[in-house]
DNA sequence: GTCTATAGCCAGATAGAC
DNA sequence: GTCTATCTGGCTATAGAC
């Protein structure tokens, strides 16, 4: 697992430091300490804080975005988006669970910043799935909802457990394994709750 | 607003930066320039950074809990109780939108250090809420569902769209206007389908 | 490419006059 | 209670040997 790349070693130490604490209160030594490598290296590759946080934020949002593009922008139906988006998007973000979190941390802390990274194919598009939506509406396939606020719902029944994962299992009294198996149970039944709220 | 008490006066510029910025962003200059006042004297009310920013994390935290408790603990049927969870908890945000975020960005950060705060009075019990619902099941009167997962559907629905706005105004390209109308409709919206998903 | 040593800066904290 | 001036520590960043 080490030294592969002293690069991606490196940025793998920095996305785990950097999650745990945000851009402003991760130190380089931390992420030296994490990658086992002297902290003098991070500047070497890397040049500065700032440049190596861009380069973790980049890699994180450029694999968040097409994926949700590739459920967005298929020829399914919108029931079949909907049961898609559930039982690949909670099984992505099971695999990286900070992610999200991650995100809208550094973009509510830093709003200009992110604007950045939101060009070309990194733009996650919900377009053609509002589109598609108001297109079923019209021809009586589901019932009538502001495209936007089923989305909000879709976005918010799946994503939002990981972001407050923290505070939930505080809060619910939950372990890590129930935890997972709450949110193992939720690719189906959010599915089946969001269809049967639009299904005509 | 100015000078009332110069406690307080520190207290909300804190509030404003910390939520801004986090602890780790946030510069003591800064909190001083928000309140106007000299630095100084944060020292002289408040010691340290780290004091003045649990005073303001405390005053948060000590708004949300007993705002939740007070519906979980009421003596409404579950139906009842999902519609002034929407109704109430959504226009208290509404008018703290910076909790919500501010909450879990910091506890996510430091997750031990939250838990001083969870005693007393201060924690949100969910529990009389999942009780009630295992019972109303049992009655026939909802829909079998596991507790867990009915009040996660109800903290996200009304919860993440605040906790992800910066981000859902970018991806949905949605100004702040149209976000407010979004969340005003929400209130009914989520809890008919909600309660729709559990009606018998 | 990798390391040690250190420069330089910035932010939190305090001393002390008023 | 409020201010100015200043100390101190910690952290980013670089110089330079190997």
């Amino acid at each position: 697992m080490q030294d592969l790349n002293t690069e991606q070693n490196i940025l793998n130490a920095a996305i785990l430091v950097f999650q745990r604490k945000g851009m402003a209160g991760a130190r380089m030594q931390e992420i030296a300490d994490e990658a086992k490598i002297n902290k003098a290296m991070l500047h070497y590759y890397f040049r500065n804080k700032q440049l190596l946080f861009e380069a973790v934020f980049m890699q994180a949002f450029s694999q968040l975005a097409p994926q949700l593009n590739l459920i967005f922008a298929s020829n399914d139906t919108v029931f079949e988006k909907i049961r898609k988006f559930n039982s690949n998007y909670i099984d992505f973000i099971l695999k990286n669970p900070y992610l999200p979190t991650f995100i809208i941390q550094e973009l509510n802390n830093n709003p200009e910043f992110v604007k950045k990274f939101m060009v070309h194919g990194n733009k996650p598009d919900p377009n053609p799935f509002l589109l598609q939506i108001e297109k079923e509406i019209t021809l009586g396939k589901i019932k009538k909802i502001k495209p936007k606020q089923l989305l909000l719902n879709l976005l918010s029944l799946s994503v939002f457990p990981f972001v407050a994962k923290t505070m939930l299992k505080l809060v619910m009294d939950v372990s890590d394994q129930e935890f997972l198996e709450l949110m193992e149970e939720r690719k189906t039944l959010i599915s089946e709750q969001i269809i049967n709220s639009i299904k005509v």
